[in-house]
DNA sequence: TGGGAGAGCGTATGCCGTACGCCTACCCCA
DNA sequence: TGGGGTAGGCGTACGGCATACGCTCTCCCA
């Protein structure tokens, strides 16, 4: 009966990437949020409950986003669950501006749970069960989780690779040799190369 | 020549800990750790440059404290890293509130410098070299910092697992049913299943 | 044609990090 | 023994943050 409402949830979700899109992460607050929608920063609070519940918002629409289909049956299974590892990557690694959400927020994801029943169908199907499975999709969560952090969050603004190429090469010799080594490989052989690693221990745990 | 400093590093680090461990990190601030000091706010600028320095030096302590020596050469290499991720985990564990700040100050901490360069050794020794070492470095790093996370960040007051719970165990029967299996699982058994699954793709993928 | 539910906003409180400038304790040297 | 200059420590103040609270004004329905 009353005013009716002028703002969804989608619109705030959007107008919070914007922000995070040009600011930054740091630069994400209930003020910008506001500004950014012409609106008085008290008036989000008839949309949100607090600032908590925003990012909620703002991470389910990433990670909500991910596509949670079981990838076709005929392939086998390592390729499905690196399907569904990708998926994912794919989906965060397009903001990576909202990862540290993510790590936050995960675990009141519905769209991480879908993906989560999904990888685990993938399992039983490879055969694992019981404590062996829970230990697998751990595993999985656990890697992609730092994985992506190491990608997005390591080398923030070259300070990371500075202090590579200043280190007294007497000390870490093996370190200064990877430093050299790591220009070789890109973020993608990188990650790819860590998944694949990853699911050959599966497939050899899987007994 | 002038007046004497009155605290070291070492002060403002135990007192920032006291307070991390007394109100959670949230509860970390400037005000705080000089009160905990029984100093004025601003006297703490006369040792560090800022907040964040300050967690640096947190840090610090928390990862500088890994014990960084190699293990036994004689042990096979696997369990030689084995013993390096544990000795990270541990030191990590042992003070859960710092957790986030790890992640944040990592890539500038000398102390997981030395920790990679010994781990860097220790794959050098088991054959590794030239891409397929960064790759086996960042699978292992990640896998650590994601499983950190997992374990200490996951069902924060016990959220996650009443969501799961709560769960409509029809559209999501494999959790419901991993849900199930969580329970027998406890974090050590967890942790290292998903480090020997790690470890067992490296064997293969060491060629 | 009211009446009231609820949207939107303005103000205010109490946190935060930290820039700036003063006072003063201290050590060195004469 | 006393004086001077260095630097430690502190108080104040500012701008930003999340958010509690109460007012106003709009719109729908009776």
């Amino acid at each position: 009966m009353p005013r009716p409402r002028s703002l969804t949830h989608d619109q705030l979700v959007a107008a919070a990437l914007a922000v995070i899109d040009r600011e930054g992460l740091a630069g994400l607050s209930m003020r910008a949020v506001a500004k950014e929608l012409g609106v008085s920063t008290m008036g989000l609070y008839r949309y949100v409950d607090d600032r908590d519940e925003l990012e909620r918002l703002v991470v389910e629409s990433v990670l909500g986003a991910v596509d949670t289909t079981p990838p076709p049956a005929d392939a086998p299974w390592q390729e499905r669950v690196a399907t569904m590892v990708r998926r994912l990557r794919d989906a965060v690694g397009a903001r990576p501006g909202v990862i540290p959400l993510t790590v936050t927020h995960r675990h009141r994801s519905p769209g991480v749970l879908r993906w989560s029943e999904t990888v685990l169908g993938i399992l039983d199907d490879a055969g694992f069960a019981g404590a062996r499975r829970v230990v697998a999709l751990r595993a999985l969560l656990g890697y992609l989780i730092g994985a992506l952090q190491l990608e997005h969050l390591g080398p923030l603004s070259g300070a990371g690779t500075a202090t590579l190429a200043a280190l007294p090469s007497a000390d870490f010799p093996h370190l200064a040799d990877t430093a050299h080594h790591a220009h070789e490989v890109g973020a993608d052989e990188e990650f790819h190369g860590g998944l694949d690693i990853l699911l050959r221990g599966l497939a050899e745990a899987r007994g």
